[in-house]
DNA sequence: TTGACAACATACCGAGTAGTATGTTCCCGT
DNA sequence: ACGGGAACATACTACTCGGTATGTTGTCAA
């Protein structure tokens, strides 16, 4: 909405049609996908533009026609993780549950979304460890600052709703904020451990989930009935 | 005690006097110290050796004289990570305490060192990063291999320390591993976004370590009473 | 048909960097 | 006093990588 983030392309609607030759007439979603696999598993400086496009089957002219610089890219790629993320938790807002339950619905969500979308998940560590060391340019800079930003008002949703869960259940945490930070640290652990095992990893992950969940509301010191049911989308009552 | 590391020192316990030329004659130590800033700032790959080597006043030559190659520093830098941290919780392991007090003690002294020594902390972040992509070479691959494992032990006996203090408190953990690594994920999680603010940081660390405690120990189903002293070191009794 | 342009691939440049080879200074044992 | 070695500094090499400039090909509108 607000940076024209690289080529002349103005709808992001449009399905970018594979019109172009050989067939292959890759995305910018595909390189953003690669890109978030290179950076997940090499960091930011050790991956190359050649690394991601190589992981496409395509070269290096082919990144740079669609991103101005290595920079431009781990930073849509940034975007692209949030929106990921708020787009998960979104349903769940508006939401009129008890503040409990609402909690423990958005917590389920963030903690699915993020071992399904591990790839992106890790960047917005690395984006954030990138923020105190400076930034290039200062547009770089301006343009971190406003990531970052969108980061803090997502955690500030959280602080939110566990503010109000906290006040539902009639306790008062001493530091909100630390509360918030301990409480998203346990669902984001998973970033550091979780590969897929089983032969039904959406079921396995959902486990998980839930019982990082039950292990964050009881940190909160409100916990959840055992018989809560998270795993559903919320149906509009 | 495996693997020779890099010079001909035999005794580690000898203080490198600085014998040498113009007074300067850095230690290994320094290096390290160093390394674990740079490293922190700007990951192991975006860091040169010439910035380690500037941040002491020195050159590239000097860094090279005490240490093989940049993956043998950060190896180096790795290791004294996991000492600092052994070294932080051994005093409680033989402690005589209840097992949730032990337990307690331990993880507010983990809390504690992360944040006074945050830099080598992080290299623990990267190393495991580095873990499930390949070293470079069969030794350094052997290394890092014994490096994680250092650091499965360490996990393990917080591990058992959990499941003695749950058994304690007669509840059972459904999954005593996910248990510890959401427990040690907000112990963690300080690395993230603490640095010291006030100008009595020994004290605010103490007080974040507390909460996180608190928040960690009511996540397990074991809550630790109010007045439970873990401020100091442990008298033995 | 044709030219303009999108969508790449290829070739290249310059900057930075891991590692090495070698020079230089000091100290210390003999 | 002297030779050897520790503890560096300096100079250099080989290589990688971000970014650019340019070539090539398919497509589409006029």
């Amino acid at each position: 909405m607000s940076a024209p983030s690289t080529s002349v392309h103005v709808d992001p609607a449009e399905q970018v049609a594979p019109t172009a030759r050989g067939g292959a007439a890759q995305s910018r979603a595909d390189i953003l996908a690669a890109a978030a696999q290179c950076f997940r598993e090499l960091g930011f400086s050790a991956t190359s533009i050649d690394d991601v496009a190589r992981r496409l089957g395509a070269t290096k002219g082919m990144v740079y026609h669609h991103f101005r610089s290595k920079t431009d890219l781990f930073f849509e790629v940034y975007r692209s993780a949030m929106a990921i993320n708020e787009a998960a938790i979104a349903p769940h807002l508006t939401s009129s549950k008890p503040a409990t339950e609402k909690l423990a619905k958005m917590a389920f969500a963030h903690a699915r979304v993020l071992m399904e979308q591990q790839a992106y998940q890790r960047v917005l560590l690395q984006g954030f460890s990138w923020h105190k060391q400076g930034a290039t340019t200062a547009a770089q800079r301006e343009t971190l600052d406003e990531l970052i930003a969108s980061s803090a008002s997502y955690e500030a949703t959280f602080r939110q709703a566990i503010a109000a869960a906290a006040k539902a259940s009639g306790l008062e945490v001493s530091d909100p904020a630390l509360a918030t930070k301990s409480f998203l640290a346990v669902l984001n652990s998973t970033v550091y451990w979780y590969a897929p095992r089983g032969d039904n990893p959406a079921r396995e992950q959902a486990q998980l989930a839930r019982e990082l969940v039950c292990f964050a509301m009881r940190g909160l010191g409100c916990a959840i009935p055992d018989n809560l049911v998270l795993n559903e989308e919320t149906e509009n009552e």
